[in-house]
DNA sequence: AATTTAAACTAAACCGATTTAGTAAAAATA
DNA sequence: TATTTTTACTAAATCGGTTTAGTTTAAATT
């Protein structure tokens, strides 16, 4: 049972590791080795099961067939959504995913971004912490093929595929504000993140369009590490006089499940005191009590259009693919705002 | 900005590879490479940012640092959870995660295992297919160090990490038994899975123990593919006379999603006419309408544990670590039984 | 002073592929 | 028949590390 090599294949038929090498990798006929020879090494490389090492090849190659994905998290919904699209995707093109989760630590990400240029992987999809701009940098003078995707970093040109925040919000305070609902509190995480920006200004813009003042005692930014414990506070905040909001975005869907919790503690009655929206979708939202209207991100197109574009970039085809995509996030109308 | 080699160190400080190679793996103590020398060599490499390509190293070691993890599907809560945790453990230990989904199929998974072999995953963690036998028993004829989980062979002997599923289904039997429901229907998926298998029994010892006789009409197994439509017909059936069952177990989280949206659509009051209890979590089944009654799984532990065990196969640890754990499953109690 | 031992290195083989730059023999052309 | 071309290969270098088996020089021992 011991691992079958080229040479072992070269020696058996009394050839040379190169025509067996070249015929394996289907380049036979164009180095003109006679159909005889092909079909021998053909039929002994498949009896005795021969499979290339990666390794070997890729360093002969400088390339290993393997793209890296870096995400925040893998056990969030958003991205094992993501994620799967990408590996399906991937899969598709011939490669392999190596991944691994930040956890949100910009030391982290760069680390883990070193460890996969070491591992030669043939490009990057990143979804960054947004502050690490220097590694990013890195990437494109040493000109390794990334697509970022959800994160971008405004101030450099990159490949990016990237969902509308600031429309997205927009949508959702428009929804509320069409059912008549004036205080719209938005719970969001402080803006380390981009993504976080946009979407607190799509709030304001949304208000503005419709001539309300935008009250800053609404807005909630919660830090990143603590949420949990701040949110408590700010709901009681906001559904207290004189805040007394009639509804409330909440700004990613762990938000949501812990305001909606919240709220049940308070005992306020959604949507009939306060109507909420999530931005970002969860699988049982559907089932909740009530069902969550929210903003679904279109997280398989995320991974698909993302590794179209690496794959593009990988292959070196210049301007082939719009390598700069922004993507349109849905409303989905469910109870929790009184609608239906 | 080109990469810095090995060669490149020795070159400019009049020294040979072998040198530079063993002081930067901390080997020049044990070979006497003077300090002056190491702190020479340790400086400039810093200096230089030198990283080691991975392919080299692990073409000429033999190991490559890397584990991978095969999973159904990296979208399923339940997996991506345990990949978590798999990943966070594994980079404690210096390890990184190559990262597959089958997508259930044996075919995939078969090609997925020979794809990790060949590149030179130093150990695996397996969700298998349950179909995949021979694969199985290859990685053990070449000694490939792997642990199962979630889904074992239990025709031959590995390295594994289970729920008991058996009597993870029996507490919720129990349960509803407990709450006096009599007529219990139970939701499943076809026995290709031997987890799929495990729960059904348990659910039969279950009203055993009560001396109800199981009635095979009580008992749905959907197809793997199908189930999204079979589960419609299904319920009607269990729900409408003679059956008129007064709870159902759902086997997998997804099955109680999408039985509690038929269950609504047939109009049925849960729990007062039908209870439910879920086998196995979803993050916002405390917030569904009414909060599940679930059997949660510990995915932390069987990440945590797969790979602990991994590690100590992979060092070669002879009976170190226990290397079959079965784990307890957990009820949570929740609304949809009617106990609270 | 001759021999051993230790210190501080290094040359070259190796891991398992790919690839460049050939070569020998047969066939085609002049 | 001599020369060129084509066919069907192959030897050896290469990718970037690790590792085995030395080597040289200085210090210690007899």
């Amino acid at each position: 049972m011991k691992k079958i090599l080229i040479k072992d294949i070269a020696n058996a038929l009394n050839l040379s590791k190169t025509s067996v090498s070249l015929v394996l990798n289907k380049r036979g006929d164009e180095n003109k080795i006679s159909k005889q020879t092909q079909k021998k090494i053909l039929d002994y490389a498949k009896k005795h099961n021969y499979v290339p090492n990666s390794l070997a090849r890729g360093l002969s190659r400088g390339k290993s067939e393997t793209i890296g994905l870096i995400i925040p998290d893998i056990s969030d919904d958003h991205y094992a959504k993501i994620a799967g699209h990408i590996e399906k995707k991937a899969n598709d093109y011939g490669y392999v995913v190596l991944y691994a989760s930040s956890n949100k630590d910009p030391k982290n990400e760069s680390k883990l971004i070193q460890s996969m240029i070491n591992r030669q992987v043939d490009g990057l999809i990143l979804a960054s912490t947004q502050q690490n701009l220097e590694d990013i940098k890195l990437l494109k003078k040493k000109k390794v093929p990334f697509v970022l995707i959800d994160r971008i970093y405004p101030k450099i040109k990159t490949n990016y595929v990237l969902v509308d925040n600031f429309r997205g919000v927009q949508k959702a305070a428009d929804h509320l504000l069409n059912l008549n609902r004036r205080k719209i509190g938005f719970v969001t995480l402080k803006p380390g993140l981009d993504a976080m920006r946009q979407r607190l200004l799509g709030y304001k813009e949304a208000l503005k369009k419709f001539k309300i003042n935008s009250n800053n005692s609404l807005i909630k930014e919660l830090s990143n590490v603590n949420y949990e414990h701040e949110i408590k506070e700010s709901l009681e905040d906001l559904v207290r006089f004189p805040n007394s909001v009639d509804a409330i975005i909440f700004s990613t869907h762990y938000l949501t499940s812990l305001g909606l919790r919240e709220l049940r503690r308070l005992n306020v009655k959604v949507p009939h005191e306060v109507a909420i929206v999530s931005f970002d979708e969860l699988g049982a939202f559907d089932l909740v009590d009530p069902p969550i209207t929210s903003i679904k991100q279109p997280g398989a197109d995320i991974g698909d259009f993302s590794v179209d574009i690496l794959m593009d970039e990988i292959k070196g085809n210049e301007g082939g693919l719009d390598k700069a995509r922004m993507l349109e996030a849905f409303l989905i109308v469910r109870k929790s705002c009184g609608a239906l």
